[in-house]
DNA sequence: TTAGGGTTAG
């Protein structure tokens, strides 16, 4: 075979031509040249920076070699500094193909993969002919960066120079497609080629999976001739993805079955298939499994995965122990141990957690506030969710996270600023979906019908389809405003024009439509024409009305529904006998009361909290531990007579066991809201709003005290029961007595 | 002559 010129190496041209050497000297020689081997162990910027003096003083620098190994480590090592790379990259008058494509495979790593499409581009018209190499990595930018049609071109250059044909390049086009849900294209790809590995498959598996057609995958899976670890792996996630985790923890035991060998990615994928299902024993099972097999004091990402997978199957204890035996804890192991308990319904063991982490070394990031943000809400902690608000704007000024803005619209709604809540609200655009359905359902807990309506109808206006949580809060503005008929057509609106079936929480506003409405015969019906099995509370809402209408004997029957459904539930215990106390039917109240006590039942005691200067306050009924108790009960004496000179006379009917009058009254003054207010009323400035929060709902007697005090002392009060919001203002109450 | 495809914790 004849030489070309330019297949002569360069070097030899140059020594036969007794010149200078304008390339590298022999490749044995730099391959084992001590400062690029320290590189290729190198794990700092700070290391790098030292072996590239060392090159650039021991002259190494002027071969291609040696800049082609520093290009490598700043742009594709994880402490390496694109940046840089490409200052060394543009000093280098010809690159070669393989600069050219460390170029484009560190851009495909980077934030900004679309980038790498460019180089490519310079690259061609550079005259610097692609190699099998360079394709692999400029699809995979494209994949990330969800440049299809780029890629489609790339993809003619790949048939233009024969190379689809070669197993990356073949893979990496799949996965291309794959990734970006062309599909059709994947196949097409995938069945041209005569050249099908398990890696191919897998990139195929996972395109299917990503789109919810596991039983396309499945047939695929079944085709793999031979399976490795990853293609299991694809299919655990792909179910676990498609919320089918019965399907990927029976797939993770079959290839246990098949003794294939499961690696630290099954474990993930597992962990977190049970983290999501809640299961227990099998998340037990891996967790001795890889105490077993693996060093956990090293493996920070499997120890996260099994706090996130302890806490959420509800081990808080364990969770807890994992993440405070972690040396060097990293963002993640905060958020899954804060999420874990805001999950778990730990709220504050979540903001303390939360305060911890701002004292440590570790910086919050969004998912961090989607833990704690959830929190505030429950907790109604304004003060700190205000904080949190501003912690976001400041630090993530240019994130447009649209959950972190849902959940502050959320936060604020629940911690009774509806106005801050639809503030921020109207400074989002875009608009997503569950923000307008967090608006809706803010406005419709604040018993705002008339607006969340409004919304709700400029949305669709705005071309958005409302979802099964929309009309959630659409027909639960209806309930808090006693509104049946709205309720009834948006009801049938939701089945006939947005082609969405009822699901229980639908049919709960409605059967609590129509049972304060008092339609008890419709609302049976409602009840018996339904799909599903009601469940609590739909028979509790029920029950809520007998009560609301002295119903004794509808009472009873539909109590017995919620014993059977709920038995270790003590609130339809407590309704039945409000309906017996309310029908002076004494005997009978002391029956429950024994059936509840024997039971080892207790009644959940009502409490409430409020916060002041961002220190949060609770009192249990009828509390006594409050350090200002004192005054507290000084304040409350005070209230009592004002209210009597208001000419206020408590309503003793809805106390739950029969006691002389005196009594009862005494335990009504004494209910938790009440204390709460005392404490509000000597703790805060004259004429301040005040906030509390309670967990159950707000009884008969103190809704009109409250809105009595609320005049008298010229206060707005914001409380939240069990169910909604109450604005007390100058004598009347936003709920219009209505709830 | 250096490198490359599919799964993977919040």
């Amino acid at each position: 075979m004849l030489l070309s010129p330019s297949s002569v190496p360069v070097h030899i041209l140059a020594s036969a031509l007794h010149v200078a050497p304008a390339s590298d000297p022999p490749y044995k020689l730099l391959e084992s040249h001590p400062s690029l081997l320290l590189l290729s162990k190198c794990k700092s910027i700070h290391g790098f920076k030292q072996i590239h003096s060392h090159i650039v003083k021991t002259g190494l620098h002027n071969t291609l070699f040696a800049l082609s190994k520093l290009i490598e480590f700043c742009a594709t090592s994880p402490f390496g500094d694109l940046p840089y790379a490409l200052l060394l990259f543009e000093s280098i008058p010809e690159p070669n193909v393989f600069i050219w494509n460390t170029i484009i495979r560190g851009h495909s790593l980077s934030s900004n993969p679309i980038l790498a499409v460019d180089f490519y581009v310079r690259m061609l018209l550079c005259g610097t002919q692609q190699n099998s190499y360079t394709f692999p990595f400029v699809l995979k930018s494209c994949a990330k960066a969800g440049a299809i049609h780029e890629g489609k071109q790339i993809h003619a250059h790949v048939l233009k120079l024969g190379l689809e044909c070669d197993a990356f390049v073949h893979t990496s086009l799949i996965n291309m497609y794959a990734q970006n849900g062309e599909l059709d294209d994947a196949r097409l790809v995938f069945d041209k080629s005569a050249f099908r590995d398990a890696v191919s498959f897998t990139a195929l598996i996972t395109g299917y999976a990503s789109r919810g057609y596991m039983d396309a995958a499945r047939l695929l899976f079944d085709e793999i001739p031979v399976r490795d670890v990853v293609s299991w792996n694809a299919m655990i996630a792909g179910y676990a993805q498609c919320f089918r985790f019965e399907e990927a923890l029976a797939f993770f035991e079959e290839m246990r079955k098949m003794k294939v060998p499961p690696n630290e990615s099954t474990m993930l994928t597992v962990l977190s298939a049970c983290a999501q299902s809640g299961s227990v024993e099998l998340g037990n099972w891996v967790h001795s499994w890889i105490e077993d097999h693996y060093e956990l004091g090293s493996n920070l990402r499997l120890v996260n995965a099994l706090i996130d997978m302890s806490s959420k199957c509800g081990d808080l204890e364990t969770a807890r122990r994992l993440f405070d035996g972690i040396h060097q804890r990293d963002v993640i192991s905060w958020n899954v141990m804060i999420g874990g308990y805001t999950h778990m319904s730990f709220y504050k063991e979540a903001l303390a957690l939360f305060q911890l982490m701002l004292g440590s070394d570790t910086e919050p990031n969004d998912v961090t506030l989607l833990g704690v943000l959830p929190a505030c809400a429950h907790l109604g902690v304004l003060d700190l969710g205000k904080w949190i608000h501003a912690y976001i704007d400041k630090n993530f000024e240019n994130m447009t996270n649209g959950s972190l803005s849902t959940s502050i619209i959320d936060m604020y709604a629940k911690c009774g600023n509806i106005e801050a809540a639809e503030q921020v609200f109207d400074g989002l655009n875009p608009k997503s979906l569950a923000s307008w359905n967090a608006m809706i359902s803010g406005l419709a807990m604040h018993g705002h019908a008339d607006k969340a309506i409004r919304l709700f109808e400029q949305m669709v206006d705005a071309g958005l389809k409302p979802d099964d949580i929309t009309f959630v809060g659409l027909l639960s503005a209806c309930t808090h405003a006693g509104r049946l008929e709205l309720g009834r057509q948006y009801f049938s609106s939701m089945i006939q024009d947005f082609n969405i079936s009822p699901k229980l929480e639908h049919y709960g506003c409605m059967i609590d439509l129509l049972g304060r409405a008092g339609m008890f015969d419709e609302a049976e019906a409602f009840i018996k024409n339904m799909e599903m099995e009601p469940d609590g509370a739909i028979w509790g809402s029920l029950l809520g009305a007998c009560r609301l209408h002295g119903r004794v004997e509808l009472g009873e029957y539909v109590a017995e529904h919620l014993f059977e459904l709920e038995p270790e539930n003590p609130g339809a215990y407590v309704l039945l006998s409000n309906i017996y106390a309310g029908a002076g039917r004494w005997d009978d109240v002391a029956r429950i009361r024994t059936r509840l006590k024997d039971k080892g039942m207790k009644k959940v005691p009502g409490c409430t909290s409020i916060e002041v200067d961002s220190v949060v306050h609770e009192f249990l009924v009828g509390g006594k531990l409050h350090p200002l108790g004192k005054d507290i009960y000084k304040m409350l004496d005070e209230i009592d007579k004002l209210l009597e000179m208001a000419g206020f006379v408590p309503d003793t009917s809805e106390v739950l066991y029969d006691m002389d009058e005196e009594w009862k009254e005494g335990a009504l003054s004494h209910h938790s809201e009440k204390l709460a207010i005392a404490f509000g009323l000597i703790s805060t400035k004259p004429g301040a709003t005040i906030r509390i929060v309670k967990n159950l709902r707000v009884c008969g007697n103190c809704h009109s005290a409250t809105k009595l005090i609320s005049k008298i002392f010229n206060r707005e009060i914001i409380a939240r029961d069990r169910n909604r919001f109450h604005h007390f203002k100058n004598g009347s109450c936003s709920c219009k007595d209505y709830w």
